[in-house]
DNA sequence: ATTGGCACTCGGGAAAGTTGAGTGCCAAGG
DNA sequence: CCTTGGCACTCAACTTTCCCGAGTGCCAAT
């Protein structure tokens, strides 16, 4: 039909007006700033239905109406065009972003970026070990009965855990050990090299006590999940932005981001690097947050997705251009992540 | 003076009641809370000197007093008896510091305890790279032209470098660097360590070119400020609680808890252990935060201080009770610290 | 020096009034 | 059947006015 046309038409000059304005929108302000071609009174019937059907509502009866979290879903899944980054935007996330070398530093500066790209909360999370492989196991005698095991992952992580033996250990029995421990895991992913160490006392069949605690210790630095858990929050500042009515949500908001387990769960549901996940006021898990948005996607490559990235942001905020800076660096992130990993 | 005693006794009893109730207090309010013994004229009377003397003022002609950075001053200065931690908080702080294992864990839970103890935004400074020493180095190839650095300091930190190489390394190569590497640094201060390597290429008298990339990239591992910057931030959450007139002070609090590097310049004035530093609003160098404190100390053994910590929060603040708890936490640190190291 | 008395100030909350954007509905016109 | 202009109605939010009482400064008495 071309009245069904009309009224999403109507609705997301509605989202776009009220994210701009901040203000309920009306019908008469409404054909002014949009060439709808039809009345203020059509268009009031039109949002009639609109608000029959659950996208929009009123705050109060003689006020203009306002997106719900329904319209947001609708006007996301439907009527988004994804658009573009600027030529100097480009230019400039790969500029800012090229500059960095090690690993904290991508992400540290991809945090930064984000949040700047799109004035909200960036939410960054590191590779996870899970997918990673190992590229060396270092081992470091502080003294002769204190070990210090440096894990270094394809990623760039280094993972590091200190063990205490029971026994004294020569420096060749130091070196054996990296060397064993080498030819276990090197090159495998962490879950082959898991079993690949748990098998390697007994294969070798000496007084298990230190290899296996040092396999041990190695095993635990592996699996940790609170390495997993780390993830880096950045643009903070933006949240005083938000204002204006929305203090009552800034005190959860910052909660939630201190706690990383909420984060990550936050980001979880978005992995794959093809598509960016948007998530809607109480659409998720969390009481506290149905007045924020979440904005996320994964990165790396996008067979096999090393992390997620994203933004965390009011209801009211604007998805077009979210969408698409989550996009543009989570796949400068991948890029770059890919050609440090030659 | 009699009266000059008495004329501070109110003077405590302001900032007290003002840092309790967030409202200015008035000289009849006054004599009912704190047993003065006088009437709320001679208290009246003691204002006006007080307020002469530029340590209290009136936000408006009919309203009570409240402190003046000056006044706080004073109190904190002459008026605080630091109040021990009860035995109780002793052994939660106890309990909650000895969890950790490594140096990431140690100012992680720091942070959040000291955030949870004085229920405001707590900092805490990664030790400083110049203070600690070289325990290992450690020269992994990725490939055979290029070489994964890492630097283990005495502190626990550990450091990472990529440098790619204009040449291939055999293994060989690669475990004579190693060992010829920490023959000259290890064991040696930072700052000794870069001159005992900085001779390292001409003393061996080989073409230098890889030997000088390395040493190049591992000077710079020392001597890099971005590290040395390393502060983690904790209790953000406790900025919404300030909330209530604050709201305009948020935002700057917010941009300046991005900025590390203001944040290092706050803590920096506080290096040593002994003694705890109270920056009070405008005394610091931000405009921003004129309306904010920092109380902080160094931690450390507290010959060698290696890092500061401490919190930030609204001039009107129970300074008595941050200061014990900064303290507190800072004593503990040095001793986990000291512990790990031996 | 301290204290009770007293006139004065003035922020801020309650009550009342005003405004105007926005609505829903209806009847007329394509 | 959809669109549109007209119209009466609603109600949040702003302004104005009024009032109260906490708090002050000063003074005269002790």
């Amino acid at each position: 039909m071309a009245h069904e046309d009309r009224r999403l038409a109507v609705l997301r000059a509605i989202v776009e007006d009220y994210v701009a304005t901040r203000e309920p929108v009306g019908s008469k302000a409404l054909v002014e700033r949009h060439k709808l071609g039809v009345s203020p009174a059509t268009v009031r019937n039109d949002m009639a239905v609109l608000e029959e059907e659950g996208l929009i509502a009123q705050p109060h009866t003689s006020a203009g109406r306002i997106p719900t979290d329904k319209g947001y879903r609708l006007f996301v899944d439907r009527l988004t065009r994804l658009k573009p980054m600027s030529s100097a935007e480009r230019r400039a996330i790969a500029s800012f972003l090229e500059g960095a070398h090690d690993l904290d530093d991508v992400i540290n500066r991809s945090v930064r970026l984000l949040a700047q790209l799109t004035q909200q909360v960036a939410i960054v999370q590191y590779p996870t070990l899970a997918r990673s492989t190992v590229r060396h196991i270092e081992v470091v005698a502080l003294t002769p009965s204190r070990l210090l095991l440096v894990l270094i992952l394809s990623t760039g992580r280094v993972e590091q855990r200190l063990v205490e033996l029971p026994v004294e250990l020569t420096d060749d029995d130091v070196a054996d050990l990296r060397s064993r421990l080498n030819r276990a895991a090197m090159g495998e992913r962490i879950t082959d090299a898991v079993s690949a160490l748990a098998a390697l006392p007994q294969q070798v069949g000496e007084t298990s006590t230190p290899t296996s605690l040092v396999v041990a210790s190695l095993v635990e630095a592996m699996s940790n999940h609170r390495s997993d858990e780390r993830v880096v929050v950045g643009g903070t500042a933006n949240l005083a932005r938000f204002g204006e009515g929305f203090e009552s949500a800034i005190k959860p908001m910052l909660e939630a981001l201190e706690e990383h387990v909420v984060l990550l769960k936050l980001l979880g549901e978005a992995t794959s690097p093809s598509t960016v996940t948007v998530r809607i006021g109480a659409e998720g898990p969390y009481e506290e947050l149905s007045r924020t948005s979440v904005v996320a996607t994964g990165y790396g490559p996008f067979d096999e997705p090393v992390g997620s990235l994203g933004i965390v942001g009011p209801t009211r905020m604007d998805y077009p251009g979210s969408m698409a800076a989550v996009r543009a660096v989570a796949r400068y992130v991948s890029t770059i992540l890919d050609e440090s990993r030659s």
